[in-house]
DNA sequence: CTGAAAGCGCTTACAG
DNA sequence: CTGAAAGCGCTTACAG
């Protein structure tokens, strides 16, 4: 099934194909009258644009690329939907692909994003990601991009994300007046740098008490994560507060501390990040620092659509969140009664 | 800056542009040491393959589009996933679209993918969604195209979902069975197809025994949902279970029980449908029937990249998941201990 | 206000 | 085994 082309439309209209182009565009340059007819001829012979065409011809391709490491954790879809709805307003296309956190994975797509000629790229790198690993790919073929949630040690560029450090410290600045004495950090990647950054701060925040991490119950877990297992681990060791990586994490904790006869909340108090809708909904409720998913895939979006200036610093620039703490049931009984 | 093309490729290495285009695509008219010597050029220079210029010499796109309401809701983060990962293994790349639910957004999104010239859509139709939307667009461009998830009355095409009628009528039995006297079906638009039939299958299992359905319990709600609002408009009817429209919908619902110091399960039984995995990890655990999200983004994957025959029907090829329950705490106290 | 020609970066016959 | 030419469907100067 062949499609109309432009040159069937000026035919069909008696014109030239760029006084075709030229209404296509709805440049002032033709009169309403002549653009009004040749906008029947292509309603009347069912012509659609061929953007890609178009795009090659102006070397712009007015696609943005999107990689995540899986759109199930609702933190990465409400950042997904923020960027799309940007990317949609400013009418470009949105290319997504998800790595499922594997470097692998992420390499093939980041090649073909770079062979589909996306404008830019915004990458949410899978934990294992090194330097060389942006480099030979983005680096090499020119794309702009900006990463996001994860930055890449070592590797200088323009990012977006929470301030995991700060928002570290304000849960165990939390967990202390709530008079927590023994906390065990579980969950997520070992060599995740939002997890160090998390650790670090939270460390931080609970240290100037008398309380104590016992850092031997902080669980190193990967993809295969079993909440049971760690749970069961960290009760072990005698703990009275239990911080997870993420609120996805959290969730299969408390599930497994209630299989255990225990409520989250009054038997162990158990907070963690990124704030998703779900830890609001949770019974009790889960103390969350949040993550600005909506926030940091607009910010995103405009940093790759809007590049420095020259005179800005090409190290790359951070836009970091400051942290917020969203208590709830989970740490504090007051507030379990619901509503 | 300006990317090299094989042009460049070609003087480097020596030969020409037509040889460099069969090394790119691994010909085996060009002698291994040739192919070599010329990769090592593109290395060289930096080459990078500029597959929409090759697509559009040979009129393909290999991209396919994706159309969901949102991607917030767990049941499509996990479709889209599906559809994601089907898509890159055919070496196809996926561009995403979120409606919001809204029927302008949705036509913009065809449009645009339209004049990508995607080799196919994938669309979970908004629920205002008229047969004339679809035609005008992925009809008049001739885009093929599978409807997932929603049908659209009066449209035939092809269509992947679950049995929604099946899957009601299988928890109107259980309902039923678990002695439920008044049910109330609380959540979804009006006009949702899915959401008819749902009700339409919960009615006839509901029926055979005693169990009146009091119809007029039966809110109706849009995008403004307030969960508050409708459990105290269904308890005030006098209830003993409820049903939502979806899991999300009873997320909500369980919290406004709880806040109104009603637990969920002993006092009201509640179930819905879709169950997306956080039905299992609610306490307690929420009885759900299985919207198959991955099974259905494989299928509408596979009926895209693989038409039917001319022997087929050409009316619509329908691919309907048989109905399977997940009972858990919310119906059943037995199952509420957790694990 | 409109047209003829060149070209975006590839692939596709067709020669040799 | 390799090259010269035409063309995919547009846009972009440049004339007139």
């Amino acid at each position: 099934m062949k499609r109309p082309t432009i040159r069937e439309v000026a035919s069909h209209a008696g014109v030239s194909k760029a006084t075709v182009s030229l209404v296509l565009r709805d440049s002032s340059q033709i009169p309403p009258v002549t653009k009004a007819r040749i906008r029947e001829s292509m309603t009347a012979i069912g012509y659609v644009y061929n953007r890609r065409a178009a795009e090659m011809r102006s070397l712009r391709s007015r696609t943005l690329g999107l990689i995540v490491a899986n759109v199930r954790n609702p933190y990465f879809a409400e950042l997904t939907m923020a960027v799309e709805e940007r990317a949609h307003e400013s009418g470009l296309t949105l290319i997504l692909g998800c790595s499922a956190d594997d470097v692998g994975r992420q390499h093939e797509l980041l090649r073909a994003m770079a062979e589909q000629r996306v404008d830019g790229v915004l990458i949410l790198p899978a934990s294992q990601t090194r330097p060389a690993d942006l480099t030979k790919t983005l680096g090499a073929a020119g794309v702009p991009h900006v990463l996001i949630a994860r930055s890449v040690p070592g590797y200088k560029c323009d990012y977006v994300g929470a301030d995991n450090v700060a928002a570290g410290k304000l849960l165990g600045e939390h967990l202390r007046e709530r008079g927590a004495k023994r906390v065990a950090f579980i969950g997520g990647v070992e060599t995740s740098v939002p997890r160090k950054d998390r650790i670090h701060g939270l460390l931080d925040g609970l240290a100037p008490g008398v309380t104590a991490l016992a850092a031997d119950l902080s669980s190193e877990r990967d993809a295969a994560f079993e909440p049971a297992e760690a749970v069961d681990a960290a009760l072990a060791g005698g703990l009275d507060a239990i911080v997870a990586y993420n609120d996805m994490y959290a969730f299969g904790i408390m599930s497994a501390l209630r299989a255990r006869g225990l409520q989250p909340g009054p038997d162990v108090m158990i907070a963690s990040f990124d704030n998703v809708p779900e830890a609001a909904r949770q019974f009790p409720g889960l103390t969350s620092a949040d993550g600005f998913a909506e926030q940091v895939g607009v910010r995103a979006t405009e940093l790759l659509l809007y590049p420095p200036k020259a005179a800005d610093d090409i190290s790359g620039r951070q836009v970091l969140f400051e942290p917020v703490l969203r208590v709830r049931g989970s740490t504090d009984p007051a507030l379990v009664a619901g509503g």
